[in-house]
DNA sequence: GTAGGTGCAAAAGATTTGCTCTGGC
DNA sequence: GCCAGAGCAAATCTTTTGCACCTAC
């Protein structure tokens, strides 16, 4: 246990929302100055080879990384501004499995993102 | 239109599976030896924004494309074979829409892709 | 004839890796 | 002191791009 993974384990968790690798070491660089890109690489495939940490593509040509939480969720891409909303619904969940299940597999992940862009609620502004 | 689009266009609407750039690449070769990859990728590009062709990621690493058929449909992928097979489920569709707009959002688009493992049905083999 | 398209090679961006050095135990 | 792990730079892989040349209309 170095005092770079430490860090790295430490931001990650600090973190709520889905950082990149990139963003990892920019946080992780600010709390400990002798970091590099490639630890941070690194540390991150060992993460999420334990099961620790979940990799995700929302499109846009780099990974972006979340801790496992205790309840499963998928997101929801702001098209616009690229925020990320979680959500979780068991409905689709299981439908995913009785699918799965009818093309005789067994579901061992998937990955499900909605993208869609804000309604405007005028009583809102 | 020169040849090469049209040996690219021609691939792709032949092809039923999901190819990536580089396949593209070489079955297009096959036909008009004058081609590049670089020419494939760029008419790739321009048959996506044109809503010819979709892309996708597997999470291989590359990008994965399918013409857009009349019918909207999800993958399923093999996770021991990399076989890609295709379904439906309005069930789910409409779930997806309804959760978007729970959240306050209009749906522009989604990705939905389960990873299993066959199950292995023994009077089959 | 010319504008858009092509090939080639180099660039770009994300991620991985070889090698040497180092710091935790 | 040893060895896993760190840093650095170079390599890799996919995709994009600059530039000179070509070709369809």
């Amino acid at each position: 246990m170095t005092s770079q993974r430490r860090v790295i384990v430490q931001v990650l968790a600090d973190s709520d929302d889905h950082p990149a690798a990139e963003d990892v070491y920019r946080r992780a660089s600010r709390i400990e100055g002798r970091i590099s890109l490639a630890t941070v690489y690194r540390t991150i495939r060992l993460l999420e080879e334990a099961g620790i940490l979940e990799k995700h593509d929302f499109g846009d040509g780099r990974a972006r990384y979340e801790e496992i939480k205790r309840t499963h969720h998928d997101h929801l891409i702001d098209v616009d501004t690229g925020e990320v909303i979680e959500f979780v619904n068991e409905e689709i969940e299981s439908l995913q499995e009785a699918v799965a299940r009818e093309l005789g597999y067994r579901l061992t992940g998937h990955r499900h993102e909605l993208y869609g862009t804000r309604i405007h609620k005028p009583e809102q502004d």
